[in-house]
RNA sequence: GCCGGUGUGGCGGAAUUGGUAGACGCGCCAGACUCAAAAUCUGGUUACUGAAAGGUAGUGUGGGUUCGAUUCCCUCCACCGGCACCA
C-alpha cells in the first residue's frame, strides 16, 4: 500500500518549523495511529487493544451477508402472535448520483429503529429501492448525451454499494427500480381501472411553455420569469392533461387524519390545510346586458352588503369579450399570459388590475358594481371570479386602495357593539335597547344616538384608512341584517339567496384533482389510445405494459417518445382504426405512492399480494419533512385506492411517521474580481478562534490566507458546501458517522455537520473499546489476548457465565457495597432511559448522551473485587446491547470479545431489573420564592411535615427566612420544596 | 402572500406531564505524559460581581397566567420547510 508521506496531524512542535509559526499551517507528521493507517491493519481474531473499524466493518457485514441476516419473511398466524410484524420504511431515494448526508441520516435512523424493533423481538422487515424516473436523469442525458437509463442504472450500482459500506440492515432481496416494466405495468393498470371508473379525467390546464425550446417547462426550471436554458420570457399555456379525482377522497383524507396519532401534528395540520375544506356559498351576480351571470364562491357571506366590485381572471371568457373593445384591456390580458403559474409566484406578484367597464348586479341591494380583470384570480381554481369586500378581506383592500375603489363598512367589532347599544340605551331610555341598538328593531334608528355616528365614523374610518377589518363581528349597514352575528348572518343571507334562485350552499376544497400529465419522456407511459371516431381509449389490458424504450437519443429537449412518429403509431383497440399513443408520462410521484407495498410482494404478478395485508400498514415511515404535503397525501390516496380495489384491507398506509431535519453545514467564500463569489468547501478551510473559543475568522488550508465565512445553509452544489459520506465512512468508519449523525441534534432538527463532532464520536468509540478490552484483560484466567472467538463453546442463552471471558463471577444483588449498587442502578436507569427513547421518543441523541454517562461512569469505577468486575460486566455488556442499533458493527465485535458465541444480532433487549433501580434517599431542591436557595436529602418515604421542618432548616434557605413569614409551602416529592414568603 | 416549524453558553444540543436551566458532546483554557508533537488522561469552562463563600441577571423581543414558565397564552422579530411540473 502507498502511505501518503503526510498524514495524520498538523506537526505542533515549534522548533521543526521556525518558518511558519500557527502549527495548523504546518505539514502533517506521520501517525501510524491515523485511522488511514489502521484501516490497513490485518484483521485478527483476538481482541486488538486499539479500535480497526474497517476490519470490524468488514467482519460484521461479512457475517450478516453470509448468514442473510435481513432477509424478511412472513410468518403465519400462530407465529406472528408470538413474533409481531414490524415494517420500517425510509423514503425511497432518487438516483441522482451520489449519496449524500441526507440519505445518510434518513436510513441510519431507519436502521436504528429497525434493529431496536428486531432486539424486542419483532419480525423486522426494512426494503429499499430506487425512485428512478425523474428530471434529473433527462438533463444529465441532453448535457452528457447518454441515454437516461444508461445514467439511472449506472447511479444505482454506484449508490446501492455506497449504501451497503454503511451497513444498514436492508433486505436486498425485495430491491426494485420504479422504471422498470415489471413495476410501472401495475400503475399503468390501476390507471385504466381508474379511468375507467371515472376516477381519472383529461381537461385542459396551465403550464409554463417555453417558446424557444417549444417545450414545456417545470417550475423549478422557471427562473424569474424565464426559461433556466433559453431565458426566453416563459408563456402560460393551456394544454389537455390528465387528471386523478382526488378531490373525490378530500373528506376522508381529512377525516381519517384523526386515526393517526403516530404522524406529527405539524404535517396533519398542514394536509388539513392543504385539503381546506370549507362551509360558504356560490353567489350569483347578474351582468348588466349578458345572458351568463357570474358565480363566486365565498366563506364570508356575511360581508356580502359589503361588495363594492368583483374580480375576474384574465382568461375569463367575460374578460376576453370586453378585450375586444378595449385595447388597455387587451393588453394587461397578454401581460398576464406571462405570469408565473407558482402559487408562491402570484401570491407574491404586485396585485394589479384594469376595469372592464361591465357591471354585476348586487344580488340583494340590486346596487350596480364594477367588474375588474385582476392577475391575482386564476382560472384554474374556482370559478375564476371573486366577490370583493375590500372593508373585510386585506387583499381586496389593497386592490380598492390602490385603485380609489370604494370601501364599505359592513361588520364592526363587539367593542362598537357594546358602544352603539349603550349610546341605544341611553338614548331611548329603553332597558331593553340592546337588540334595537343593532338594528333588529328597525323602529328605533341607533344612529340617531348621541355619539353613535362618532363610534361609528371613528371605526369606519380606521378601515378606510388602516386597513380591512377582518374578524367575525356584528353586521351593519347591511339592511334587514344588521345586528346579526357571523353564523345569523350566514344562515339569514343563504337563506334569502337560495329562495331568490340567487345562490346555494357549498362546501368547497382548496385541494385541487392530481395533474399526472408530464411533457417528459423519462417516466412511465399513459397507457391512453386515441382514436379520431372513439376518443380517448384505455390501453387493454393485455397489451399493458406501455413499455418506454430506453435504448434513445435525445435530440435537443425534446422527449424521444414524442419526437418519433412510430413510436406513437398504433391502432385503435374498439375500432381497429389508426390512432396515436399518449405520448406524455406519469409524474413521478405516482410511482413514489405505491411502492411501499411493492416491497411485500417481490415478484407477484399482480401489483401486490396477500403479503401486503401481512406487513401492510407501515409501522415506522421516515423521511423529509419537505414532502409533507404532496408525497404524504398522494401516498395516502393511493393506499385508499388499492383498498377500494380491494388489494389492501387497511385505510392508511402507515402508522407512525418520522420527518427528519436537513443536513446543513458551514460556507465559505472568497469574493472574486467580477464580485461574484467562489464557494470553498468546509474540508479546506481551518477555523479561528479567540482564547473563548469564538469565532474570528477562517483560512484556506492551501494558502493560509483568509476566507469569508458565509453562514450555515442545507448542504448544496451551489454552496460548495456537501460533505461526502464515503469520504467519511473511509476516513472514519461506517460506525462513527452512523453515531455522529444520530447523536448530533434530535432526528427532526437541522443537523449541522462538523468534523470536529465527528471526531468526537470516533474518540467515544475507541474509548469504549480500549476500555472494554483492559476489562476482559484484566479477567482471572483472562483469555482475551490469546483466546480465540472462534473456539469458544457453542452456548444457548447468550449471556450465561459459561461463554464468558471477562467476568468470573454473576452479579449478586444482595452482596453489593454502595459504590456497586450506585453503578448498578445506573446501568439499569440507562436501560430504561435509552428503551424509553428509542421506542417511544424516538429521541437517540440523548439516548447516545445517557450511553456515554455510563461508560463515563464505569471509567471512574475502579472496583476490582469479584462483585466489582461482575456489576462492570454488567454494565459493558448493557452499553453494547444499547449502542448496537446505532453502531452495530462495533457492537458485534465487542459482544464477541465479552465472551458470547452467539451473534449480537440475535440478541434480545436487555431488561430493566426493577429492583436495582430502588433507592432510599432522594435530594430535593428547595426554593424560596421559586428561587434556588438549598438542597435537602429526604427518605424516600419521608412525612411531608419531616420535608417541610428540613427544608425550613436548611442553613442556604434559613437566612432568606429572617424578617419574613412563611405564607406557603409547596412540596412536590422527589422533587422540589417551595418555601413562599411575604 | 398563505400554511407549518424553529429560536437556550463560543458551538451542536439537554431539561420527557409547569418543578434545581445548560446533561452529553465539540471547542477553548490549564495540568500530566512526551525530546517535541499526536494520542491518551485529569481539572476548569453562561455572563456580571466577588479573594472566597456567595450574590445578581439569564432560554429571540415585549407582555400575561402561576407559589414556580425554556415549557402554557398573546404581540412582534429573525431564520428554515412547503405552496400543486424538483424529488
Amino acid at each position: 500500500m502507498n502511505l501518503p508521506r503526510h498524514s495524520g496531524n498538523p506537526c505542533r512542535n515549534d522548533k521543526h518549523w521556525p518558518d511558519a509559526p500557527h502549527w495548523r499551517l504546518r505539514p502533517r507528521c506521520v501517525n501510524l495511529r491515523d485511522p488511514v493507517f489502521r484501516a490497513h491493519a490485518p484483521a485478527s481474531q483476538t481482541m486488538q487493544e486499539t479500535y480497526d473499524f474497517a476490519a470490524v466493518e468488514a467482519a460484521a457485514q461479512k457475517f450478516w451477508n453470509d448468514t442473510r441476516a435481513f432477509e424478511a419473511r412472513e410468518l403465519d398466524a400462530q407465529a406472528q402472535a408470538a413474533k409481531p410484524k414490524f415494517y420500517c420504511l425510509s423514503m425511497l431515494p432518487y438516483p441522482s448520483g451520489a449519496l449524500h448526508m441526507g440519505h445518510v441520516r434518513n436510513y441510519t435512523i431507519g436502521d436504528v429503529i429497525s434493529r431496536y424493533q428486531r432486539m424486542l423481538g419483532k419480525n423486522v422487515l426494512q426494503p429499499m429501492g430506487w425512485d428512478a424516473f425523474g428530471l434529473p436523469a433527462e438533463n444529465a442525458a441532453i448535457k452528457n448525451n447518454t441515454a437516461p437509463a444508461k445514467w439511472t442504472y449506472a447511479n444505482i450500482e454506484h449508490m446501492r454499494t455506497q449504501l451497503q459500506s454503511l451497513g444498514y440492515a436492508i433486505d436486498w432481496s425485495r430491491e426494485f427500480a420504479t422504471c422498470r416494466p415489471d413495476y410501472y405495468v401495475h400503475e399503468q393498470r390501476m390507471f385504466v381501472r381508474l379511468f375507467k371508473q371515472g376516477l381519472a379525467y383529461r381537461k385542459n390546464s396551465v403550464v409554463n411553455w417555453d417558446p424557444v425550446d417549444q417545450t414545456v417547462l417545470a417550475n423549478e426550471q422557471v427562473i424569474d420569469g424565464r426559461g433556466w436554458r433559453t431565458g426566453a420570457l416563459v408563456e402560460r399555456r393551456e394544454i389537455p392533461q390528465w387528471f386523478l379525482k382526488i378531490t373525490q377522497y378530500a373528506d376522508e383524507l381529512l377525516d381519517d387524519l384523526d386515526k393517526l396519532p403516530g404522524w406529527p401534528d405539524a404535517v396533519k395540520t398542514m394536509q388539513r390545510n392543504w385539503i381546506g375544506r370549507s362551509q360558504g356559498l356560490d353567489i350569483r351576480f347578474d351582468v348588466e346586458g349578458k345572458a351568463e351571470p357570474l358565480t363566486v364562491f365565498t366563506t364570508r357571506p356575511d360581508t356580502l352588503m359589503g361588495v363594492t366590485y368583483l374580480a375576474i381572471a384574465a382568461e375569463h371568457p367575460l374578460a376576453l369579450q370586453a378585450a375586444q373593445t378595449n385595447p388597455q384591456l387587451a393588453a394587461f390580458i397578454d401581460e398576464c399570459r406571462h405570469a408565473a403559474t407558482a402559487e408562491a409566484a402570484i401570491e407574491t406578484a404586485e396585485k394589479r388590475g384594469v376595469e372592464t367597464h361591465l357591471h354585476a348586479i348586487h344580488p340583494i341591494s340590486g346596487e350596480k358594481l364594477p367588474i375588474w380583470v385582476a392577475n391575482f384570480v386564476l382560472m384554474g381554481y374556482g370559478t375564476g371570479a371573486v366577490m370583493a369586500v375590500p372593508g373585510h378581506d386585506e387583499r381586496d383592500w389593497e386592490f380598492a386602495t390602490k385603485y380609489d375603489l370604494f370601501i364599505k363598512m359592513v361588520v364592526v367589532d363587539d367593542a362598537v357593539r357594546d358602544a352603539i347599544a349603550e349610546l341605544g340605551r341611553e338614548a331611548a331610555g329603553n332597558p331593553d335597547v340592546m337588540s334595537a341598538a343593532l338594528g333588529v328593531s328597525p323602529s328605533l334608528d341607533v344612529y340617531e344616538a348621541p355619539g353613535a355616528l362618532s363610534v361609528f365614523e371613528e371605526f369606519e374610518r380606521d378601515i378606510v384608512e388602516k386597513g380591512a377589518f377582518t374578524d367575525y363581528g356584528t353586521l351593519v349597514n347591511s339592511g334587514e341584517f344588521d345586528g346579526l352575528d357571523y353564523r345569523g348572518a350566514f344562515d339569514a343571507i343563504a337563506a334569502f339567496l337560495e329562495k331568490a334562485g340567487k345562490g346555494a350552499r357549498r362546501v368547497n376544497y382548496r385541494l385541487r384533482d392530481w395533474g399526472v400529465s408530464r411533457q417528459r419522456y423519462w417516466g412511465c407511459p399513459i397507457p391512453i389510445i386515441y382514436c379520431v371516431k372513439c376518443g380517448a381509449v384505455a390501453v387493454p389490458e393485455d397489451q399493458l405494459p406501455v413499455i418506454l424504450p430506453e435504448n434513445v437519443q435525445f435530440m435537443g429537449v425534446q422527449s424521444p417518445i414524442k419526437a418519433d412518429p412510430n413510436w406513437r403509431k398504433t391502432t385503435c383497440p374498439q375500432c381497429g382504426a389508426p390512432a396515436e399513443r399518449e405520448t406524455d408520462t406519469f409524474d413521478t410521484f405516482m410511482e413514489s405512492s405505491w411502492y411501499y407495498a411493492r416491497y411485500t410482494s417481490p415478484g407477484a404478478t399482480t401489483q401486490i399480494d396477500e403479503r401486503a395485508n401481512y406487513w401492510l400498514p407501515v409501522d415506522q415511515y421516515i423521511g423529509g419533512i419537505e414532502h409533507a404535503i404532496l408525497h404524504l397525501l398522494y401516498f395516502r390516496l393511493y393506499h385508499k385506492l388499492m383498498r377500494d380495489t380491494g388489494m389492501v384491507k387497511s385505510d392508511e398506509p402507515a402508522t407512525n411517521l418520522l420527518c427528519q431535519g436537513m443536513v446543513i453545514a458551514e460556507t465559505f467564500y472568497r469574493e472574486q474580481a467580477d464580485g461574484s463569489r467562489e464557494w470553498i468547501n468546509p474540508a479546506d478551510v481551518e477555523i479561528q478562534r479567540d482564547d473563548k473559543a469564538r469565532i474570528v475568522g477562517a483560512l484556506l488550508k492551501a494558502d493560509g490566507k483568509p476566507v469569508e465565512i458565509g453562514g450555515i445553509e442545507k448542504m448544496s452544489k451551489s454552496k460548495n458546501n456537501g460533505v461526502d459520506p464515503q469520504t467519511m465512512v473511509g476516513k472514519y468508519g461506517a460506525d462513527t458517522v452512523r453515531l455522529f449523525s444520530m447523536f448530533a441534534a434530535p432526528p427532526e432538527h437541522s443537523l449541522e455537520w462538523r468534523e470536529a463532532g465527528v471526531e468526537g464520536m470516533s474518540r467515544f468509540l475507541r474509548r469504549l473499546w480500549r476500555d472494554l478490552h483492559a476489562h476482559v484483560s484484566q479477567a482471572p484466567g483472562n483469555v482475551a489476548t490469546e483466546g480465540r472467538t472462534d473456539s469458544l463453546p457453542p452456548q444457548s442463552g447468550g449471556s450465561g457465565p459459561q461463554g464468558r471471558r471477562g467476568s468470573a463471577t454473576e452479579v449478586d444483588p444482595s452482596a453489593l457495597d454502595a459504590a456497586q449498587k450506585t453503578l448498578r442502578r445506573q446501568v439499569h436507569e440507562t436501560i430504561a432511559k435509552v428503551s424509553d427513547d428509542y421506542g417511544r421518543r424516538l429521541s437517540f441523541n440523548t439516548a447516545i448522551a445517557a450511553l456515554m454517562e455510563l461508560l463515563n461512569a464505569v471509567g471512574k469505577f475502579g472496583d476490582m473485587s469479584d462483585q466489582g468486575r461482575a456489576v462492570r460486566h454488567e454494565a459493558f455488556e448493557t452499553i453494547v446491547l444499547l449502542l448496537n442499533p446505532i453502531t452495530p458493527h462495533v457492537c458485534h465485535a465487542l459482544w464477541q470479545h465479552l465472551g458470547h458465541a452467539e451473534p449480537i444480532i440475535e440478541q434480545l433487549w436487555p431488561q430493566v431489573d426493577a429492583q436495582a433501580l430502588t433507592k432510599s434517599a432522594v435530594t430535593l431542591a428547595v426554593q424560596v420564592n421559586g428561587k434556588l436557595r438549598g438542597q435537602i436529602e429526604a427518605a424516600i418515604d419521608a412525612a411531608r411535615a419531616e420535608i417541610e421542618k428540613a427544608a425550613l432548616a436548611e442553613p442556604g434557605v434559613a437566612k432568606f427566612l429572617e424578617g419574613v413569614s412563611v405564607k406557603k409551602i409547596i412540596v412536590v416529592p422527589g422533587k422540589i420544596v417551595n418555601i413562599v414568603v411575604g
